[in-house]
DNA sequence: GCGTTTTTGACAATCATTCTCGTTGTCACG
DNA sequence: CGTGACAACGAGAATGATTGTCAAAAACGC
């Protein structure tokens, strides 16, 4: 039941660009990217790399309205994010005071394996005026 | 600049459904209700008038692992849903804290304009077993 | 090397949502 | 009450991201 993942030029060329690679991009957007390096990637390979990676908790998965999916490496550990709508520059925020109270209130209900996602948006300074 | 809102039969057809049924539906789900009942009403006109309440704020926008769009009638003002993810059970939480929290984190980082969403996953009683 | 098993990737399929554009219904005003 | 302007409607086509398919290729253990 044990999946053994294999190494593959595939998925550590979508790892690498994601390591460079600053903010949410979506899956066709690193296709792009990964053919203008000349890695000859399928878009099938990419979507499923990026589940697998997003499975995996190493990378964080955004739906912003829009219907794309971006991803994102980002910090270990559980955050938020704080997005400029206007030029989509993201802050990665934390808030212990959050993760326990949404962890009160579930359990206030009788739920259990608790998870959740939490986006701020907002109008970045340079984007305000 | 301002839309004058007409009113219309299929709009009021859209609101009492939205009235009556419980829980989130997509917008197909609600064209099909809305057929059964013997309602004529269009797909399109379905979408427009699910965004524009949507936009109005009158109704909330679930967007699910799953990329179907929910909506749902609910009380006003601003509050957030705890989910099951067994039965889809929800439930509406409100969250002064967070929401302090949400424009304190914004403000910070000098973003204005602040808005969130957040969604509490988990599950519940009956389903946990 | 060799065989087994996973992974890959081109292409087709899916499916919610949006667009198009001619028709219809509302509303304001005469 | 009539009428004209303009928003709203709706059927079908279009869009576009994501997922499924399946034969060929690559990786790993031995």
């Amino acid at each position: 039941m044990s999946s053994p993942v294999r190494h593959t030029r595939q998925r550590s060329a979508v790892s690498a660009l994601l390591a460079e690679v600053e903010g949410f991009h979506s899956a066709q957007d690193l296709h792009a990217m990964l053919r203008e390096r000349g890695e000859r990637v399928g878009l099938t390979t990419v979507y499923r790399t990026l589940q697998g990676l997003a499975d995996a908790g190493e990378i964080d998965v955004m739906r912003p309205p829009g219907g794309e999916h971006l991803y994102r490496r980002c910090s270990e550990g559980h955050h938020h994010h704080l997005v400029c709508r206007g030029c989509g520059r993201t802050v990665e925020v934390a808030g212990p005071a959050v993760e326990s109270w949404a962890g009160r209130v579930a359990a206030q209900h009788g739920f259990t394996d608790v998870s959740h996602t939490l986006e701020i948006f907002g109008a970045c300074p340079s984007c305000a005026g």
